[in-house]
DNA sequence: CGCTTCCTCCTACCTGGGTAGGAGACGGAA
DNA sequence: TTCCGTCTCCTACCCAGGTAGGAGGAAGCG
C-alpha cells in the first residue's frame, strides 16, 4: 500500500485527488495539507511514502516545504503537481529534491501512474516538462564544447591566462613577451570569439 | 498501425525485437538494418513511423544515421535503444534529434511502451537516463552566480551582472542606476572580495 | 624563389575601468 | 534624537584596456 500525503492550497484539487486515490486498491491518502508549514509537520508525523506537492501556496511554498521534508526524511518521494511548468518552478523544485514533476492538466491515469512510479523509485514527468528538460540538458552540452577552431597556439596561451584573471602586464611577464604583443593577441581573440570585453572573453574561454 | 524500422548490428537483438513487435496487434516491423548506411536508405524508402536505433554500429554509426534520416524526413520518430547510457552517447543522440533513449536492459514491456510513446509524439526515457538528464539540467542551473557572505543586496546585484560579463554601462542600464553608482559598488566589491581586477571579480562570483 | 602565416613589437589614440573623496537621502537601531 | 549603514550620485584623476595601422623576422609551402 502506498501511503500518500496531499499538499495543495485548493480544496477542490485535494478532494479530486483524494477521490482518485481512494478508488485505487494500492494507494492510500494518509493526510492533507493546504500550506507548506502543515505539510512539513504532517510529513514528519505520518511518514508518507509519497508527497504530492503543489508549489504556489500561501505562507511556506512548495519548494521550501520540499527541502524541509527531505532534510528530515531523505527517503521521502516528493512528486510536484502544479499548474505551471516553467523554468522558474521546475528547476528550483528539482534542486530542492523533488523526484518528479507533473502538470495539473495531465489525465488522471497519469497522476496515479506518477504516484506509483514515484513510490517505486522512478521519476515521473509530464511530457511537456520532459521536453523542456531534454532541451536544457542538450543546450548545456552544446555550450560546453568550445573547440575554438582557428586560434593560433600563442592566442590560446594568452586566452588561458585571461581566463585565469591575469592582467595584460601579468600575461606579458608570464609569457616573456611585450605588453603590446599581448594586446595584439587579445584584440585578435576578441574578434575571433565575438567578445566585446575581457570578462566575456574569459567566460568564453571557460565555456560559460 | 505503427510502422517500425529496426536498426542494430546484432542479429539476435533484431530477431528478439521483431518477435516482440510482431506479437503486438498495433506494431508492424517494416524493415531491418544492421548498419547506419542501410538504415538511412531504408528509412527513405520505407518511411517508417518509428526507427529503433542502436548507436554503436560498424561503418556509419547511429548518431550520424539519425541526423541523416531527420534531415530527409524531420517527422520521423527515432528511438535510441542501446547498451550504454553514458553522456557521450546520450547527448549526441539527443542533439542529433532522437526523441527517446532506452537501455537494452529495459523490460520488454517498456520497449513496446516506448515505441508506442514515440509514435504518439512522446519522449520515452529509461529511468536511469532520465535521472542523468535531470541531474544535468539542475547542474546547468546551479552554476549561475552564487551568493556571497557580507555583501549588501545591491552589491550582490551588481556582482551577478559582472559575472555575466556586462560592462559598467550595461549594468547601470539593467539596474536603472547611474554609472558612477555602479563604479562605487564595484570598488567596494573589489576590496570586499580581494579581487584586483574585474575578471577576477567575475571568477570569484562564479566560484572559480 | 616568392607567398603566406604567425609572432613579435612599435606609435598613437581613445574609452572604459578603477580610485579618492565627498555628499544628500533614507530607514533602522541605539 | 542621534548615529550608522546603505544607496545613490558627483567631480576629478589616472591608468589599464582596447583599437588602428604598420613593420620586421622566422618558418612553412608552392
Amino acid at each position: 500500500m502506498i501511503r500518500v500525503l496531499l499538499v495543495d492550497d485548493q480544496h477542490l484539487i485535494r478532494a479530486g485527488l483524494r477521490m482518485l486515490c481512494d478508488a485505487q486498491p494500492d494507494i492510500e491518502v494518509v493526510g492533507e495539507a493546504d500550506n507548506g508549514r502543515d505539510a512539513v509537520s504532517l510529513a514528519a508525523r505520518l511518514i508518507p511514502d509519497v508527497v504530492v506537492m503543489d508549489l504556489r501556496m500561501p505562507g511556506v511554498d512548495g519548494i521550501t516545504a520540499t527541502s524541509r521534508i527531505l532534510a528530515d526524511r531523505p527517503g521521502t518521494r516528493i512528486l510536484v503537481l502544479t499548474t505551471f511548468g516553467d523554468d522558474d518552478h521546475l528547476y528550483p523544485a528539482l534542486t530542492a529534491g523533488a523526484c518528479g514533476f507533473l502538470l495539473k492538466d495531465a489525465p488522471p491515469a497519469d497522476l496515479l501512474d506518477g504516484v506509483r512510479k514515484a513510490a517505486a523509485g522512478d521519476s515521473p514527468f509530464s511530457q511537456e516538462v520532459l521536453r523542456r528538460l531534454v532541451q536544457r540538458a542538450v543546450d548545456a552540452r552544446s555550450d560546453t564544447p568550445r573547440p575554438v577552431e582557428g586560434l593560433t597556439a600563442r592566442e590560446q596561451d594568452v586566452l588561458n591566462l585571461v581566463a585565469e584573471g591575469l592582467s595584460n602586464t601579468e600575461i606579458a611577464e608570464q609569457l616573456h613577451i611585450g605588453i603590446t604583443t599581448v594586446k595584439t593577441h587579445i584584440t585578435s581573440l576578441m574578434t575571433k570569439t565575438g567578445s566585446d570585453n575581457r570578462v566575456r572573453l574569459a567566460l568564453f574561454a571557460r565555456g560559460a
